[in-house]
DNA sequence: TAATTTTGTTAGCCTATTCTAACTTTTTAG
DNA sequence: CTAAAAAGTTAGAATAGGCTAACAAAATTA
């Protein structure tokens, strides 16, 4: 069982590892944990025994499959907790981070697994970011929000957040579901309102309460 | 800030005070927490010079008010926790205690607030053990429940467990409230059924279902 | 009361995680 | 292609929390 700390280190190692695929360096890991470099040094060294990094002096970073896995696991427990709170305890998105940060390291297969029942089993996350199984897999697409694009961008629906009743029928109404290729014709700069056409629907205005909630991919 | 380690000393103080009442050996203690001696007692040094406990060589240990009321905060976490996993998430009474005592340690006082809120600020925990209230003051009564009470004893309703509407609606129906005294006729050993006698009730028969939700008082 | 047992304390050591200071390797600039 | 800068490592120390061995005080028992 990997420690509270050694969990953090894993993390940022994921993290970090998304925009450097060929290794993460001792200084950047150092930064982004607000840790002094010879410290993450020493860390490396015991996740490296551990077989969950692999380290050789003055090279890059880069976690094992192992470590690839415990780490996807890690952030598993953190997208759902956040998901959790905002979606079932109605905390906001501002203060759902801190909590989530600590909830994280809970040991309690049984606790998560409920929270996830309880969600839905949810593959993307509010932001668009795929939440991992349980086996520490994940689809590595990471959504834009509809309301993120440009003008003149063409997508493709991907996903939806909180699937609500309410949200699917205006969806159904306007014959939008998964797979919809749309492009934005206009964004009103005062709202936000976005105006997509689509199939049938040349001239269709979507709020950005909507937009927020439309996962689409680009191409 | 306390740390975790520090909450659980407080905790275990706390709550082996309440039989010892002229304060706590450090061999209790120890055992207690299943920490050796030394440790135990170099650690009351610790929270004593934090003002949390009361500490003489050799004399029993002593939690000051401010030491008493930071365990009550920590109980108070952990029992609104416990609920919380049973009422919302509806895991087991059994799953629970392992999940609350790791819980109970996360700093954040709007995760807790909201906790309270969704449980509609209770007072008893389902044990019928008090809970504190955000100062850490607590009513000092540990009720029963009628489910463990003998023959011919005459107990009040003190409080309800899971006020449900269809269990507050079945408790109208027989004119059972709060405040009501009873007197337990008979108890039928092979389902736990308990027949009571109140007002001009002078033969009601309550399930070992009900008779474990309804907090009583003894005389 | 004196001897013995039990309880509590001190001293010294261990592991985990962090730090600073000093040194080494790599990289980058002339 | 060297010399300075940047990045990385080693060595040594600190803090939190825990342990064992040895000693001291208190309580018990004979």
């Amino acid at each position: 069982m990997n420690s509270q700390v050694e969990e953090n280190y894993l993390k940022a190692l994921f993290y970090l590892s998304i925009d450097n695929e060929d290794g993460v360096s001792v200084k950047v890991l150092s930064k982004h944990l607000d840790i002094k470099m010879p410290t993450v040094t020493s860390m490396m060294k015991k996740l490296a025994a551990k077989h969950l990094v692999n380290y050789e002096s003055y090279k890059p970073l880069k976690l094992t499959e192992k470590g690839t896995k415990e780490a996807a696991l890690v952030i598993r427990k953190h997208r759902l907790t956040e998901m959790y709170l905002v979606e079932k305890m109605h905390l906001g998105w501002e203060q759902v981070h801190d909590i989530a940060e600590q909830i994280e390291h809970i040991k309690s297969p049984e606790f998560f697994s409920k929270m996830d029942e309880l969600l839905g089993y949810p593959k993307i996350d509010p932001h668009g970011s795929p939440i991992p199984d349980k086996n520490g897999k994940m689809v590595w697409k990471a959504y834009n929000k509809l309301s993120e694009c440009k003008v003149n961008d063409t997508v493709k629906i991907a996903a939806v957040i909180n699937t609500s009743d309410e949200f699917l029928t205006f969806l159904n109404g306007r014959d939008i579901s998964l797979g919809l290729e749309m492009t934005i014709q206009s964004i009103e700069q005062f709202d936000n309102t976005i105006v997509v056409s689509y199939n049938k629907h040349s001239s269709e205005t979507l709020s950005h309460r909507v937009c927020e909630r439309l996962l689409v991919e680009k191409y």
